[in-house]
RNA sequence: GGCCCGGUGGUCAAGCGGCUAAGACACCGCCCUUUCACGGCGGUAACACGGGUUCGAUUCCCGUCCGGGUCACCA
């Protein structure tokens, strides 16, 4: 590659504006590690009203998994994370998947070896990490290799790799947003593969290529990759590039539900992934607004706040905020924010989102889903809880007496016996069958009976569900089931009372 | 093990030399009530430890301990 070919590229390079990206691999899941570090590359980028992009990194040719891709396009979207640029809306530094790009990783990587920063590698390839030990890497015969010799190799079709020339001595420090200064010896650092065997860069090199020449200003990521931080630094300074601004992020931690030990977040371990959390019905709005909040908080006067909707985040997310410890995932807090969504949400909007759920136990037609619905928005946390909540609807279950018995509401079955005997016949008479005439008609009638509420609803209730504990009271109940299902299940009841 | 990074209640966290050390979740009470919820009110609970620096340390420095990360032709 000449001059030219080089300088056309870099001239493509957008300066001036503040530029992120989101560069997954496609692994056919959203980590909620990878969620965050999405979430808050986006937000730095539109904070700063600035572009964010998508780049895929599929270097790893052992590992593609199909329909992989489109599994990040629809979460990103889902999530409302717009992107700018990207493989399939372009831009003007693509292509934006790093296969496409891969003839540009080899001409960089060589022009390093012409640098000296950088050298051809002919070594056999470690089969696992004892082998990579078998000797120093300072040892490494290819390393002092005269660079004609090795260019001949080269050119007699040999196998290589390319690998950085770190240099023995001295240290480097690299800057990060979060984290600070780090320093480390450069003797601790090792001559890492730029180009592997089959002409395609390691993620570290491609990361370093690809990230200045399409204009990031800010690389968001994992704090997995802080301790290779340095030998980017000093691909940088070897390019003559610019550094781009660091912003690591601690890990999301879980507790191990077994062992109770303390573990880093990970598909692996059977931890939940984005969407194994929607699935299991809680909502995106929800997930993202717990997760921007697992590694970061908003401060000062925002402080104590904690609902936060997409825009809010963009519009108050700041590096400042973000924490240098390690998170923990606490899935009893993710459920308190999605039982608050679930309650804020119109009511209309709740019925549409809870049907689905609804149907799985509520088959018959008759029923109303949306007073369904009505009943279970301020009594469910999670949109899975609802099946298990509405069982009772289709079928009664099958239930001993002793349901009858509560001592707060002074039931038991003498009592509830009574009661049935007495609210069949009024619920009989009623001229209309609704909310308010069911209701009042059972008020009335408890007061006729000079018993407590409790008292005549405990058992109406329990007779038309069939389960202690309901998702509304006997008067929703009947009102949903109807007079006829109401009635015939009271005579059940009674039948059982003997 | 070497190197790197962390360490405020069980969890998320505010704090950025002087505070009775916020707030939220969870937990526990009480109220409301037609079960359960929702809602309201209240409560238990923390600066890992030891040295410094300073008039004064949760806050700054060092050490210890603990936790995590990383040492791949994976990202």
């Amino acid at each position: 590659m000449d001059q030219q070919w080089f300088a056309d590229l870099e001239a493509r390079i957008p300066h001036g504006e503040v530029r992120t990206r989101f560069a997954p691999s496609p692994t056919g899941y959203m980590h909620v590690g990878n969620l965050r570090t999405a979430l808050y590359t986006w937000l730095i980028a539109r904070h700063a009203g600035g572009k964010f992009l998508l780049r895929i990194e599929d270097t790893d040719q052992g590992r593609l998994v199909e329909g992989a891709v489109d599994v990040i396009y629809n979460t990103m979207r889902r999530c409302g994370l717009t992107w700018d640029e990207g493989p399939d809306v372009g831009g003007p530094v693509g292509p934006y998947v790093q296969t496409e790009r891969r003839s540009l990783y080899k001409a960089y990587a060589q022009l390093l070896v012409e640098k000296g920063a950088a050298y051809y590698c002919f070594c056999e390839k470690a089969e696992s990490k004892e082998d990579s030990g078998e000797f120093q890497r300072e040892d490494d015969p290819c390393r002092n290799l005269d660079p004609k010799e090795a260019q001949a190799r080269v050119d007699a079709g040999e196998p290589y790799v390319i690998r950085q020339r770190i240099p023995h001595e001295g240290h480097t420090t690299f800057h990060d947003a979060v984290y600070g200064d780090i320093t480390v010896e450069n003797s601790e650092l090792d001559d890492q593969i730029l180009l592997k065997r089959d002409g395609l860069p390691t993620y570290n090199f491609a990361n370093v290529v690809d990230d200045h020449l399409m204009g990031i200003t800010h690389v968001v990521r994992g704090a997995e990759y802080l301790s290779s931080a340095p030998k980017y630094n000093l691909l940088y300074e070897a390019f003559g590039w610019e550094i781009p601004t660091y912003v690591h992020c601690s890990s999301i931690m879980i507790q191990d539900s077994e062992t109770g030990a303390v573990r880093k977040m990970s598909k692996r371990h059977g931890d939940p992934s984005y969407e194994d959390l929607l699935a299991d019905g809680y909502l995106n709005e929800a997930v993202v607004n717990y997760v921007a909040l697992l590694g970061w908080a908003p401060r000062g006067e925002l402080a104590e706040r904690e609902f936060f909707t997409l825009d809010e985040l963009a519009a108050v997310f700041d590096i400042e905020g973000v924490s240098k410890s390690p998170a923990a995932f606490d899935i009893a807090k993710l459920t308190y924010f999605n039982a608050s969504y679930l309650r804020a949400m119109a009511p209309e909007a709740f019925a549409a989102a809870a049907e689905p759920w609804i149907r799985k136990s509520v088959t018959k037609p008759a029923f109303d889903v949306s007073a369904i619905a009505a009943l279970l928005q301020a009594r469910c946390e999670k949109l899975s809880d609802i099946p298990e909540k509405v069982d009772f609807f289709d079928k009664l279950p099958v239930y001993g007496v002793d349901l009858y018995t509560n001592k707060k509401s002074k039931t038991n079955t003498d009592v509830s016996r009574t009661m049935l005997k007495a609210a069949i016949p009024a619920l009989e008479a009623l001229p209309v069958w609704d909310q308010t005439s069911v209701h009042d008609c059972l008020i009335d009638l408890a007061v006729q009976l000079g018993v407590k509420n409790a008292t005549l609803m405990w058992p109406v209730r329990i007779a038309v569900a069939g389960k202690a504990v309901t998702p509304g009271g006997a008067v929703e109940l009947c009102c949903i089931l109807g007079r006829e299902e109401s009635i015939r299940r009271m005579l059940i009841g009674l039948a059982l009372l003997g």
